[in-house]
RNA sequence: GGCGCAUUCGUCUAGUGGUUAGGACGCUGGCCUCUCACGCCGGUAACAGGGAUUCGAAUUCCCUAUGCGCUACCA
């Protein structure tokens, strides 16, 4: 048997990370057993559509590398794959049900609803009390067809049996078994024609032929329901799996008042997509306990859902952090000048050029977590500093340096080979030759040059820097900069 | 309120009857060093509580507590 899983979103706006997290979960079991993965679009509430937020969905999975074998986008053998254009599919297997005796058709209007749950709010009961509305359980099969006949809108409910134990298996988290009478007779098929999640989801995973369920928890309590709806149908239950939620750090349910939840969000604080998904995927599993990095082939060879957690997992943007600094110190400079490049220029930020960026970036690779800081940690490399940090260099300033630092400049003007090796080594016998430590002068250098106490090694910096530029730079401050 | 699910360092986790309870992030001490980082070495810190089973429980069972989820003609 193939395994086919799905991912199916409703289109209410961007991709949540907790969505993020559900597809990935999904296709790296899917590729891992050579299955198939499918999209589909769960628009059954008309009242939540947001425009253009499918087309969002699907951006920000294939950003992520999530490729699916059927969609809307593409198509495939079980289309439609959007339920709003199964419309008439749903009526059909509703229908089926009634006449099974597996649900009926209520008229109840929707104060009549709010009514029965005030009154049963001291019971504590809110379930729809079937025994006692106005439902073809209650009315003679001749008022149920003057009802509708003459136009009363009605949907149609489940017939949940009170008396049975339902028990289903999940993956995750084994047995789970609820009594009947705790599960409410669910509304399939609303008063507008459209089916409920519940109905649609067991009709089409039913139809697309999927093998495995795996989605969030926030679903498992409504499984007994889609069990019981398997049953009704007669058909074959798919493996569940409920997958943990990611949490806030206060532990709730992660949303936004606590910070970014959609995905986009995170592509523009500058987070590569191979660290992102490193670190979402061990959100909640992990193969081993003792690896943090690995590559997508891998996630895929490794994952399995028998080793996903039960319990919700926080988001730690701090170890993202830390993950996406691990990924930015193995790329290329080409590949890091092709992330920054587009960014800089939007910010009509001048970098001078490709070559000289690229040189930057392999200076400063291991001393950023996040491209973005890129720029602001080097502007000095493309601009002379406006600002020193006197505080510092008054740390490194000796009595001596007042008379060495000139002649050091001039030192430095007799230089022909301005590569960082040999300007280090010249500097070395400078420094022994008038006994000083180097420190001394390279510290205070670094801040007439660069105006910060951070950064790259000198000499590195002064090469690419280029001679006239730092003689520049150190006879401006020199000239202009008051020590006192 | 009812029902369900969960509970190992602050956080992500390893662990499936016998371990000095391991790794990672963070924090922190040191080394390296022209600064800052990186890197390396070390430290900090956890089995929610109580019973039961067992020669022996983080691991099995029960109770309690806490957290979370669900409780819609939303998904």
């Amino acid at each position: 048997m193939i395994v086919r899983v799905r991912f199916a979103p409703s289109p209410t706006g961007y991709l949540h990370v907790g969505g993020l997290r559900t597809a990935l979960y999904n296709y790296l079991f899917a590729r891992h057993h050579g299955g198939k993965m499918i999209l589909r679009i769960e628009d059954t509430d008309r009242t939540r559509l947001v425009e253009g937020a499918q087309e969002n969905l699907i951006k920000s999975l294939e950003w992520a590398g999530i490729n699916f074998d059927e969609g809307p986008h593409i198509g495939g053998d079980f289309g439609p794959y959007i339920q709003s254009e199964r419309f008439d599919l749903y009526k059909k297997y509703g229908m089926e049900l009634i006449e099974s005796g597996h649900a009926y058709y209520a008229f109840d209007t929707p104060e009549e609803i709010d009514a029965m749950r005030e009154k049963q709010k001291s019971t504590g009961d809110f379930k729809y009390q079937r025994d006692l509305m106005k439902n073809s359980l209650n009315l003679t099969t001749e008022e149920t067809k003057k009802q509708i006949e003459e136009g009363h809108p009605y949907v149609i409910r489940m017939k949940v049996p009170h008396e049975q134990e339902i028990v289903f298996q999940d993956i995750i988290r084994g047995e789970v078994k609820v009594i009947g009478k705790e599960v409410d007779d669910q509304v399939l098929l609303k008063s507008d024609g459209f089916p409920t999640y519940h109905l649609a989801n067991v009709v089409d995973d039913h139809l697309m032929q999927i093998t495995h369920v795996i989605r969030g928890e926030e679903w498992l309590p409504s499984t007994p329901k889609h069990t019981l709806l398997y049953r009704a149908f007669g058909w074959d239950v798919p493996e569940f799996a409920h997958l943990p939620l990611l949490l806030n750090k206060d532990k709730s349910k992660l949303s936004k008042r606590q910070g970014d939840v959609a995905v986009e969000d995170y592509v523009a604080k500058g987070f590569f997509k191979d660290a992102f998904i490193n670190f979402i995927a061990l959100l909640g599993w992990n193969p081993t306990g003792d690896r943090e990095i690995y590559s997508f082939d891998e996630l895929i060879e490794f994952f399995n859902l028998e080793k996903v957690n039960k319990a919700g997992a926080v988001f730690d943007l701090e170890k993202l952090t830390w993950v996406n600094a691990q990924y930015l110190r193995t790329k290329s400079m080409d590949e890091l000048a092709d992330y920054i490049i587009p960014y800089l220029e939007s910010q009509n930020q001048n970098y001078i050029n490709r070559d000289f960026l690229k040189q930057v970036i392999d200076l400063f690779k291991e001393r950023i977590e996040n491209m973005l800081d890129l720029y602001e940690t080097t502007n000095y490399m493309f601009a002379k500093p406006t600002e020193f940090d006197l505080e510092a260099l008054k740390k490194n300033w000796k009595e001596e340096t007042t008379e060495i630092m000139p002649k050091y400049l001039e030192f430095l003007k007799t230089q022909s080979d301005w590569t960082h090796s040999p300007l280090y080594e010249a500097t070395k016998i400078f420094c022994e030759e008038q006994n000083f430590k180097i420190k001394f002068i390279v510290n205070p250098l670094r801040i007439m040059i660069t105006g910060s106490s951070k950064g790259a090694g000198m000499f590195e910096t002064m090469e690419l820097l280029g001679k006239k530029e730092c003689i520049d730079r150190i006879e401006y401050f020199w000239a202009n900069i008051s020590l006192k």
